[in-house]
DNA sequence: TGGAGCAGAGAACGAGCGTTCTCTCCAGTT
DNA sequence: AACTGGAGAGAACGCTCGTTCTCTGCTCCA
């Protein structure tokens, strides 16, 4: 496994690390870049003044701006996935890991730069002409929405309640993007609240 | 009032009529174009085969492409009020007015080149960088949550709903225009359904 | 130490777009 | 009937952008 390498073969392997980090500045940097001004808007010297990367390697690791964009659509999704991974296992109660939600909305709503759902915005952009980016999209709200259909599932709520948490999730993203203001977050929350008492009767009611 | 014209005048009068007609022309090309391809995609030249309004008169009436991009974005708001205010002033009940906006939405979302909220998509596409269309839009979403606020108070419903409504109906358009079902419309539905009865007992209740 | 090959910087190229210009033709005036 | 003003068609212009090419210089092998 571990054999000689040449000098040569060394350098090779040197190269490739250099690629490595490369490739991840410049998705780093086009992350940064296409959320925050759409991706048209940017053009590839930006991507390499921005990530540090010659245009030359950026060419080599990269066959082609659409590759970048799909690598960082797929980056995106891994950011939210943790993101929201994170915030829901902090809590320890089903109810309270699906209200996790909500609140891990109102504090991506408040922060610096916030301008919606990255996938949602390059769908608008790029939907209609990029099948592979409309295919990233779809797949990313899938998951989103099998991921609160399982939470609803463990919270033993019938299976009504999943997508209309997942609806209510996606619309206070859109209004939040819209008006710039965090208040969504709170009004779905408010939402999801009512509508998983009336999916799940609490414990309580039967004690009583 | 009704001046004696100059052959001229009289010819000058019918110019603006026809560029009445033309503008009329364009703004309906660029409505389904700029919908269905987005806005970048679409340019000067494709809107002129399209409307069949030439180039040169084209820039007559509309200063520029941007003039175009917002005369339609104004465009669409129009039908937008038409179409949804038709739905709910077709039922009688504050209730039944209220559930006629995901009944609306489900009819829209089956239809043909159904593709998501066209104010979300330029949001998503030119909000960065155009001042103006973040306004338009902004004020558009303002005026819808306006809308089912005050569908909500007729109904005798707490301030809360409103704004809970129009995120589900938010959630809903872009929920169904990435997966390209018409669930989300049904879905939500039954969420606010559930919020309804939350916010407002009925009255059989008192009754009994 | 001389040479080979690759990296980086940036110019160059080709395509597409918004916008303007030119040329031709026709309607309406005198 | 000659003329003038404007309309239409489409070429042209200038700019941007994705992508490729060229040139210079350095680093590693013999």
């Amino acid at each position: 496994m571990t054999e000689r390498l040449t000098p040569r073969e060394t350098h090779a392997n040197l190269d490739s690390a250099q690629d490595l980090a490369a490739r991840a500045s410049v998705i780093a940097a086009a992350n940064g870049l296409f959320y925050a001004r759409g991706i048209h808007a940017v053009g590839m010297d930006e991507l390499r003044a921005a990530s540090g990367v010659p245009l030359k390697r950026l060419y080599r690791i990269f066959p082609s701006k659409d590759a970048i964009v799909e690598a960082v659509l797929l980056d995106w999704r891994r950011l939210w996935s943790a993101g929201i991974g994170a915030a829901v296992d902090a809590a320890a109660e089903p109810k309270d890991r699906l209200l996790a939600i909500y609140d891990f909305l109102a504090g991506w709503f408040g922060s610096e730069g916030f301008r919606g759902c990255a996938f949602v915005n390059s769908f608008g952009e790029l939907g209609a002409q990029s099948g592979r980016v409309a295919e990233i999209v779809r797949e990313q709200k899938a998951g989103f929405q099998e991921f609160v259909f399982k939470l609803a599932a463990e919270a033993g709520a019938p299976p009504g309640l999943g997508p209309q948490l997942a609806i209510l999730a996606e619309g206070a993203i859109t209004t939040a993007a819209i008006s710039g203001s965090v208040e969504p977050a709170r009004q779905a929350r408010a939402a999801a609240e009512i509508l998983i008492g009336a999916a799940v009767p609490p414990l309580a009611v039967k004690s009583v």
